[in-house]
Formats: C-alpha cells, structure tokens, sequence
RNA sequence: GCGCCUGUAGCUCAGUAGGAUAGAGCAAUUGCCUUCUAAGCAAUGGGUCAGGAGUUCGAAUCUCUUCAGGCGCGCCA
C-alpha cells in the first residue's frame, strides 16, 4: 500500500455502502472528500443529502439512521457524527498519521509513488520547437510544465516517454535554408536580397558565419539546390545541439527525439493519405488535396498543396498514427501553446478517420507568457538585447527559478513572469522559501551529525511520541503526497506539486518555530529528527519532480 | 461574424466528480531571535466570486445571457 489516505476512504466508503445497504436506501454515488476544515473531520461524505430525496426523508435524518449501526472497530475512524446540513463526518485517530513515517522510509526517493496508471504507456510530447531559431519564453513554459507533467505521470504509475518532435521537413526549412543561403551569400561579399518572410534573426547569420569558418566560400560556386542542403543540414545540426545543450541545462532529458522527415522517409505520410482517400475522407479542389473535416463541424484542411508538397497537417496526422499504432502508446499527451487550439478538433477529426479513439489523444493547451521587469513587459534581453530567449532567461535568473515559476500556475491561465520577483531571495520569492525549508533540515541535521546523533531506522524510534500539534500537520501533510500526485496526474496539472512543495514547507517552517529537534529527552529527539528528515526526503521528491535542486545549504 | 480560453481580496493566484463560515502568498499593521539558519513563525484587517437570470436541499463551480481581456478562423506551423 503506497497511499494511506486512499486505504481509510476506501474503508469509509465500505462503511457507507454497508450502512446504505442495510438501512435499505437507494444506492447512490456519494462522495468522500477531505473537508476544508480540519473541525469537520479527516473525511466527510454527501451521501445522506443524496439519499434523502428519493427516501423522502430530511437529509439529517438519514444521516442518522446511516450511522446508528456504524461500526468503527478495526478501522481507522474513530469517531463519526452529523453535521451540517446533513453531512456525515469521520474523525480519525492519530494512529494512521505515524503509518506515515515507516511508508516513507520505505519508499525514499520513490515515495509519493501509486499504482493509478497500472503500467500504461503514455508519451507527454512537448516543446517540440521549430530548429530554425533559438527557444522563446512559450518554449521555456512548455517545457517546464511537459518535464514535470512526465515526472508526475511516471510517480503515478504510468510508464512515461519523453518526446520532442523535430520539424526538420516541409515549409519552414525550405525557408530556413533560404535565409541561410541569402545570409552566406551576403558574407561572401555577393549583394543577394533578403525576403521579408524568411528568417530576420541574427541567429541566421551567425549560422552562415559558423559555416564559413568551415567550408569558406567553396559554395557559392555550387548550384543553389546543393548549397542550400548542405546550408540547411549544418544549421539543423548546430540548432538542435544547441536546444539540447539549453535543455540540459534546463534539466529537461528526452527519451526521443523523434524527426517529421523519417515519416516521409518511411512513406508514413503517403501511407496516412493513401489511408484517408481510400476511406473517403478526402477531395480535390483546385488541385490541392483536402481533408473532409465539415461533416464533424469542423473547416475542411488541406493535406497536399497543388505543388505536391504535402502539408504540417498531413505529417502530423501520420506522426500521431505512428504513436498509437506504430509505437503503441496507450495515451499520448500533446503540449501546444494556445494559439494552436484550431488544430486540436481538426487532429481528433483526423484520429477518429484513421481509426483511433480521439480521447486517447489529450492536448494540453497553454496560455502565452508575457515577462515582468520593473512592473512593465519586458521584450528584451538585458544581456543581449534581442528577443529574450530560454538560454538568456536562464542566464538571468537560473534553472531553478525558471522551473519552479513555470509551474506556479496551471496551464490555462495566462501568465505574467515576475523577473525581478525571481533573483530576489526573500521569503517574497516561494523557490527559496521551499529550498530554504530543505537546507534548514539538512542543517539540523548536520548540527547533530557532529555531535554523532544519526538519523534512525523507524522500527528504531517510537512515532507515537509525536503530540504536538505541530508535529501532526507536519505528518499529515507529509501523508497527503500521495493524493496529489494521483490529482495532478489526472488532471494533468503539475502546478499542484508546486503548491503543495510551499504548503509543505510552510508546515516545516511552523514546526520549526513550535518545537526543538534537539531536545533532552533522547527518544523524542531521536523521532523528530525522523520526522524532519522524512519531510526532507519529501521536499527533495517533490522538487525533484519540479526539476528543482534541494540545497543542502543556502 | 463564428469558435476556444480567462475574469475570485490592493496585486498574483488556489478552490479537488455542485457541499459546511470562499482560501493561500505578496503588500499593510503588530508581536516573536541568551535556543537547531529571522531567507523563518504567529496574529490582525481586507471580498456585490465581472453583471443578470435559471437549475436545487445547496452554485465561485452546471445552463442561458450581457460585459471586459487574450487567442484562433492560410495551399503557415
């Protein structure tokens, strides 16, 4: 058993099930939920309010008649009562908080771990950048909220692929490598133009430079074909080494790497058209091939312009047919920034016509990012006064900052990143209030290491010398992981762990002022530096999902 | 025009399959270091949940509607 709390509701559930039974009401599906309140008991279930109108009856007098033949011995609860408008609520004894500290011994770095996700293999596919630029902010957000989302998913049981799906094919390399060939041309001293749609960043150019220092000007002799491929296969190169050196740095590892021209390469695109005509779904208009999109209420696509060239969209139905059905994902989880959201209806359309369950596909949809400096928008990077990129985000204010506000709101919710509120290091900045809680806990613990008290094994110390109040929200909160990371993995929302990393120091942080670790008294000693080592580990966990680092000293 | 997202305390945001007196943090005011890091803790004040109507035992949450902001509606990705 890997979560506490999930076994007691599952008991008290029992409990009401039994009573529903007994009393002969009708079934319902009631709830059990944790009050927001601490006095209205550890659970509390709807149940009566449900049942009381098919029963005919006040809802408080069903509460009642629920629990007159309720029988609490064996469990946890320990006591049970109505309340309110008819809620039934349990309380607890604080025997189960001290089942706490032995599970979290016993899973370490793994604890907060469940079985929700049975094994199933689900992709999180996110960042997936153009390779023609450098990462911008909406990149920077995606990927802090993709790696973590991973990190959660893979605590809860899933079996979790990292992916980043390159779009080295198709339009924008055709235009990549014609601002790369018009740039290289430019620095060998030939007077070219340089196309309004093409790539005006610097970038482009420092590309041509770097390929000079290489080849030289050998290939502005060559045909334009051969220059521009060769152009483009050394900037892809130096693009994508480059986002993975900036991503590493941003602590984000991918297990694939996955390229859109293998899937013209395999014939996967021709095979996924070939797969839509022959089923219908497609016609011709004016030369082009269009997807059949109107009947779900959605605007038809083009899938090949009238040049041939098939479209992003026709690659993306292929690259999505070859995680189900190729690599066999069970669920795959695609991040987008919002202004893609267009695209998500016409995908499912496209799933459902090559014959996948759209609700295996789930697009997260993420708001844009504006950044904060000195309460007005900032644009530019102080260092290199261009656009901010995620390389000079993370210059500016660290990977741990970056990560951790990234995660500070849910996907949804347009974003304002205060900078300046970053590289404070105040208690105004939650990164360092949580780190500080985990190096203020490595330090009592140094403190005693010198003065040779070690961390004991929990068969070794006696829980039940915890009492104070302090002490058992410590517990509960610690006892809670497992909970939130079964919520923030079905709802896809790892900006709950971020929450729950600043309520837990915050429970630390009050313990620390309410009680001594190193006391007289040898045995209560011993069980609080326990305690506040095993609120270590979960600090470290907790962090470690949000790809922050769990400093042993500040 | 049609579609999607957002609107909760001065600011930034939570609010868990409708649930109890709507919560945090910051900012403001006030206490707490002869004691393991005061980068901390405790207390106080602060709200027409954008407005309106509906559904019901019960609505910030669901439905309808109005308003405000963001985004999307390419043979771009």
């Amino acid at each position: 058993m890997s979560n506490i709390k999930q076994k007691i509701r599952e008991q008290i559930a029992h409990m009401i099930t039994d009573a529903v039974a007994r009393e002969g009401f009708e079934a319902v599906a009631f709830s059990v939920e944790t009050p927001r309140e601490l006095s209205h008991g550890d659970f509390s279930t709807n149940a009566a309010m449900l049942i009381a109108k098919s029963a005919k009856m006040p809802p408080r007098t069903v509460a009642e008649r629920l629990l007159s033949g309720m029988k609490t011995e064996g469990t946890y609860v320990e006591k049970v009562e109505v309340a309110g408008a008819g809620f039934i609520n349990f309380r607890l004894g604080i025997g189960w908080l001290y089942e706490v500290l032995p599970l979290v011994e016993q899973k370490g770095a793994r604890y907060g771990e469940v079985s929700a996700g049975g094994g199933k293999k689900v992709m999180v596919e996110f960042i997936s950048a153009n390779p023609t630029g450098p990462m911008h902010m909406g990149n920077a957000r995606g990927g802090a909220l993709g790696d973590s989302m991973a990190s959660v998913l893979d605590f809860a049981g899933f079996n979790v692929t990292r992916e980043f799906y390159l779009n080295d094919a198709g339009n924008q390399i055709e235009k990549f490598g014609c601002s790369l060939e018009a740039r290289y041309l430019q620095q060998c001293g030939e007077d070219v133009p340089f196309s309004d749609e093409w790539y005006q960043g610097e970038d482009i150019t420092e590309r041509a430079k770097e390929f000079i220092a290489e080849v030289g000007d050998s290939y502005v002799s060559k045909g334009s074909d051969e220059r521009r491929q060769a152009l483009i296969a050394f900037g892809l190169e130096k693009n994508v080494n480059l986002m993975k050196k900036t991503l590493e740095a941003y602590g984000i590892r991918y297990d694939v790497w996955f390229r859109e021209s293998d899937l013209y390469k395999s014939g996967e695109v021709d095979e996924v058209l070939a797969l839509l005509k022959d089923s219908g779904h497609t016609y011709e208009k004016e030369g082009a091939v269009w997807f059949r999109a109107s009947d779900d209420g959605e605007k038809d696509e083009v899938l090949v312009r009238a040049n041939g060239v098939p479209t992003y969209f026709a690659a993306d139905i292929a690259y999505h047919r070859n995680k189900f059905l190729k690599r066999g994902f069970d669920k795959v989880i695609d991040i987008w920034g919002a202004d893609h959201h267009g695209h998500v209806a016409r995908m499912k359309t496209a799933m459902d016509a090559v014959g996948i369950s759209p609700d295996r596909l789930e697009v997260v949809l993420m708001q844009l990012v504006r950044l904060m400096r000195g309460g007005e928008v900032a644009r530019m990077s102080k260092r290199s006064g261009k656009a901010i990129s995620l390389g000079d985000l993370l210059d500016e204010i660290g990977v741990d900052a970056a990560r951790f506000f990234f995660n500070m709101r849910n996907a949804g919710s347009h974003f304002d990143f205060d900078l300046d509120l970053a590289v404070e290091q105040t208690s105004n900045n939650p990164v360092f209030y949580v780190q500080y809680a985990h190096a203020r806990i490595c330090s009592i613990i140094r403190l005693l290491a010198e003065d040779n008290v070690r961390v004991k094994f929990v068969s070794e110390i006696d829980p039940t010398l915890l009492l104070e109040d302090a002490e058992l929200s410590l517990l509960r909160k610690i006892g809670e992981l497992p909970d939130e990371i079964t919520a923030a993995a079905q709802t896809l929302e790892p900006a709950r762990m971020t929450r729950y990393a600043i309520e837990l120091a915050n429970e630390f942080h009050s313990f620390y002022n309410a009680c001594r670790v190193n006391v007289e008294d040898e045995p209560l000693k011993a069980t609080r530096l326990k305690l506040i080592d095993s609120a270590r580990q979960v600090l470290a966990n907790v962090l470690g999902i949000l790809g922050v680092s769990a400093p042993e000293k500040m």
